[in-house]
DNA sequence: ATCATAAGATGATATATATCACCAATGACT
DNA sequence: AGTCATTGGTGATATATATCATCTTATGAT
């Protein structure tokens, strides 16, 4: 991880600001992101850790990340995954004194750090903001709901083939994609073995819906895996 | 469903309110109970259908709902339940125009309807208002979002403890309980068929973990079904 | 460059879950 | 009271998934 000075970028003229900052004036945005500390994560760095308290609001400003949890019986368990523009910083940050999951990159990432005691300031005063900012979290916790409802109703192979359809469509927006995690980490995702995970992207390859050279995918009938996806 | 008389009870006085009003003076509480209206269901009603337009903001005053929603291949699937204090009419609400599930009654429920554009203002007047509700509707889709990985981690033996423990330490707060529903229900909550949830609770039944008559069931050894729940 | 470690891959087998078929019990509705 | 639909229940069997073992191939650290 390393630090970025505050004077990196400016709030004022980021791309981001619309995601939460729209209706705020230019003296409120200041109070906020006079605090503002940027931080650059490699691939594979743990940027919140399960447990640890709240004390920041966090924005995702380039990269992806992956939020997960330890469950009862030691093992991993992948939430989701958060692209800029998903809000990251969400689940908990207004309910719990502690995170109840971990968020590390698993691309290289950059972050912006703003104090949530500032923006708590922000929600008291500016009502248009609090409304923007509550369609956001609303917004981004229904997507988690939604999905993992999705990946609930189907079976392996519907499964898998919904997360490589996820970051085709929605991360990437390419047909050839790189894959950002590897065959244990979808499985952490969907609740399967990564054995399974495994043997079903060889099935695909040998039916000639994708084409695999490691962690290189390109879908060769999106079609196809889109009804694998439905159905299975 | 029947309709009760917006003089049937008093938002100034409702137990509820400390759930989302608490921060609010009388006179913002009067805007907005003004058009309150109250509406009692019987057990099995339909609330709300999915896909219809969000006008309001529901209270959960009494009783106890599921919220459910049609997948592509026309199954039903349940997302949770919901008893007062816990919110129902959260998920969608600041984010969507049409609600994407149905809420319906699973015991006799009587809920208050508020209209949205009210609590739209209220929070763009009221910052403590504003931030209290971000706290609840936060905590209500932790506990979604965290209820369904659990779930998902988890084997069809752990499914079926997993309700059986819901419902009887979260919900009814005794060890014999009157399941609200079905097998079938249970089943479009954990994910697996109907036979299967059938077939565990008998297998719990044998093994001298439960006795049931019907949807009375009473949990003998709540130790080992909580053992088989974070294990299975 | 080399070693150690993790990731990817595949097969054999055990276990878990779904499917299908059937019947009994219950509840709703004339 | 009787019929019809729904729920609860069980068994036999097929299918899906997990487990275990083994191997190859990347990847990272020194």
């Amino acid at each position: 991880m390393s630090i970025n000075s505050k004077y990196e970028c400016s709030c004022v003229e980021c791309k981001l600001k619309t995601l939460f900052f729209e209706k705020v004036d230019s003296a409120e945005l200041e109070m906020v992101c006079s605090s503002k500390i940027e931080y650059q994560y490699k691939k594979g760095e743990v940027i919140i850790r399960e447990g640890e308290l709240i004390n920041d609001f966090i924005y995702l400003k380039s990269g992806l990340v992956k939020l997960t949890r330890q469950t009862s019986d030691g093992k991993e368990q992948i939430l989701s995954f958060a692209k800029p523009f998903d809000f990251v910083s969400l689940l908990s940050v207004f309910s719990a004194q502690r995170y109840n999951y971990s968020v590390s990159s698993i691309e290289d990432t950059s972050i912006c750090l703003l104090a949530l005691e500032d923006v708590k300031k922000t929600i008291l005063k500016n009502g248009m903001f609090s409304l923007n900012l509550m369609e956001k979290l609303s917004e981004a916790t229904d997507m988690i709901i939604l999905d993992n409802m999705e990946i609930k109703r189907k079976h392996l192979h519907g499964r898998v083939a919904h997360v490589l359809i996820y970051f085709s469509e929605l991360v990437y927006k390419n047909s050839t994609i790189r894959l950002p995690i590897s065959r244990r980490e979808i499985a952490e995702y969907i609740g399967m073995t990564t054995e399974n995970v495994i043997r079903t992207l060889s099935e695909f390859k040998k039916d000639g819906i994708i084409r695999t050279f490691g962690k290189d995918i390109d879908i060769v009938d999106p079609e196809r895996l889109k009804a694998i996806s439905q159905h299975g």
